[in-house]
DNA sequence: TTCGAATATATCGCGCACGATCTAATCGTT
DNA sequence: AACGATTAGATCGTGCGCGATATATTCGAA
């Protein structure tokens, strides 16, 4: 009998049964990894999401960004004050609507794109995933997180 | 040709293409979920994994916890203090070695056991997946963790 | 045995991340 | 037009999490 076939309440208890701790230490894992390649671009890689949001749909809300990225604005604001300080973008209150503050990037923040095409093959390459493997496996992870935030 | 089928380095800059974002917000989800879980218990998500750690064998040195849980003294320290405050463990300097400290459950750390081993069925049911599943996608996000961090 | 290297933990500064709360702007109803 | 309710961000306090560094203890080689 081996241990993966104790189901009941106390077997469960343990660390290595806990698929929390492998998504928590699989995340902490992956930061690793992108510290380097990101460390160039001078960004974080909470920092990196944004940007890529703002690559693919420039003069995005910080309302818009958060719920893209499950953030709250008392994430947000202080980041984006340390991107805008970095000189990547601009945070622009809406004429139109005054609450609401429109995040845009610079002529830094658009050119910073061209570097950091080569981040994601050097993630991929760290996984030693197929491209269907790796496609796979984020897509359900994905859709877990989607049904957790149900 | 549908947007996944587009595999240069362009197509690949986008956030929904991201494992690691996947793997990302997947973690906030479960923290989210865990949360009311357990602060019944009054531990956060990370001193929880500590308790596990420590229900499955009592009397650990920071460093062997934070090797299981892939975390720096820098961060262990203050949370095992907040895990002494609150009466659960207690930190004792190794009578043979002085540079070791050992981490032990108080009786009240033993207690608490009790009503934790409800959490992980919480859990288990949030994720809408069977236990087969469940399983395999946790081996498969371990195995990327353990390929990541060779 | 003594002194330099290695080891274990602690401390510090910074950056997320959240819940609670605050402020300012806008919307809706009267 | 006016005012209560809603909305968008910002601020504050707390708790991870890391890299760099500090301190204390132990180990090892001359």
């Amino acid at each position: 009998m081996t241990g993966t076939e104790l189901k009941d309440d106390d077997a469960m208890l343990t660390l290595d049964s806990f698929l929390c701790f492998a998504v928590y230490s699989a995340n902490h894992a992956l930061t690793r990894i992108y510290k380097p390649l990101l460390e160039e671009l001078d960004l974080t890689y909470p920092q990196y999401l944004v940007m890529v949001l703002l690559w693919e749909k420039d003069d995005q809300t910080v309302g818009s960004l958060g719920e893209r990225l499950f953030l709250e604005s008392s994430t947000l604001t202080p980041m984006l004050k340390r991107l805008e300080a970095a000189g990547y973008i601009a945070r622009v209150r809406d004429k139109t609507d005054e609450r609401q503050v429109r995040v845009q990037l610079t002529d830094m923040g658009k050119a910073l794109r061209r570097k950091a095409v080569d981040v994601p093959r050097g993630l991929t390459e760290a996984t030693k995933l197929g491209a269907d493997d790796l496609e796979r496996l984020r897509a359900e992870v994905s859709s877990l997180r989607d049904t957790l935030l149900k």
